[in-house]
DNA sequence: CCGCATCCCATGTGATACTG
DNA sequence: CAGTATCACATGGGATGCGG
């Protein structure tokens, strides 16, 4: 039970004996976004074996990371605020892996527990600050996000509405985060397509969610 | 040789598909220090086997995080740009873990390349800039460390020599450096003994080197 | 020596089936 | 729905070998 360690006084060898292993951090960013059923985690972690969330999540609990909280009937997982103090990290990571994702293959799937934190990543709070209160609904694959940034606040739930943009994003957007296209040829090459509202406000979105070194 | 995939498309996902094994993250943080041989990467990691060195150094060239750069006779390895801009996310795991650290095993070792880096994630530059330029010679366990301030600018290296304060730092060191034990009562305990100079350039010391949330 | 490669065994992981 | 049980397999750990 003791978790294999690296047999190093310092803490970023006792952090990966923290959360290191296999799939550990990917249970965090979904539980970043929100507290979430075995099943939900199940269902946004397609390809892990129940045997390993269930261990996983043991682990992350006996570790003071996670902890169960049962409310009326279901189980829920949530971040202990020690948990929750890995934000940074998972948004670091995130921002530094977008850099080298590529295009998308067939059997790769985007939950939006990910791209909610992904946002989250991108948002640069600094810029939107001095920008007007805007909604944007974002079609992404098989999902809805209705993203409403306020000010330096982002909120980011799923589903759809009323938004003062609405545009559908595919394979390739994530060169639209990191600067690496802009939003104008984005629309021309397909990667972004405008459903409803002002062509416009795909700058404002540009603008205010681009990974920064 | 394909690294096993989460099967989603994401940033983090592809972040841990490329640095998530097991010594990845802990050979990055000693590049970041500077570029280091064969048998310095071993002689920092101590417990790992050197198969699983030598996988690791071969995964990571492949990926574009390092590169072998043969500097007459010897083989240096160095990290790429790429690799480079995993220094927010070493740091911040190591800001991290630090506060789960607790007290030393006998069995732990305590490495210059780690403090280095530990103290560079602790490291407050906007703090330091309005202090005086200031320098220390810091011995932890076997090693000495000289530690230079100078505005923003940070320089550690392994090595003793003259400083405007030099000290000793034991076990509990780190509870220092996340603030929860003043100077003070650190020297009090017997964590930290100054060896040379002015008590007060420790509170110096403590200010600018403090992990924040 | 340094920079690895090989071998063997322990452990972790993945797929599937199954249960309260 | 929320896990446990089982088993095959991949990976990691430790010791050792070996060529330049």
């Amino acid at each position: 039970m003791v978790a294999r360690d690296y047999g190093q006084y310092d803490g970023i060898a006792r952090a990966l004996e923290l959360v290191g292993e296999r799939w550990a951090l990917l249970i965090v960013r979904d539980l970043l976004v929100g507290p979430r059923r075995y099943g939900e985690l199940a269902a946004g972690l397609p390809r892990i074996p129940t045997n390993i969330l269930a261990t996983r999540l043991k682990e992350l609990q006996a570790e003071g990371i996670i902890r169960r909280a049962p409310r009326s009937r279901v189980i829920l997982y949530e971040l202990t605020p020690f948990g929750r103090e890995l934000e940074p990290v998972v948004l670091a990571l995130g921002a530094w892996g977008t850099k080298a994702l590529g295009e998308p293959r067939e059997e790769q799937v985007i939950t939006p527990d990910a791209i909610t934190i992904a946002l989250r990543s991108a948002f640069r709070s600094e810029v939107a600050s001095s920008l007007p209160a805007t909604s944007y609904a974002a079609r992404i694959g098989a999902g809805g996000l209705l993203v409403r940034v306020d000010g330096p606040a982002l909120t980011v739930s799923p589903g759809a509405g009323p938004a003062d943009l609405a545009f559908e994003a595919r394979p390739g957007i994530q060169r639209v985060l990191t600067g690496e296209l802009a939003p104008a040829s984005a629309v021309e090459s397909g990667v972004l397509e405008v459903l409803d509202g002002p062509v416009a406000l795909l700058d404002r979105f540009a603008d205010t969610f681009r990974l920064v070194a």
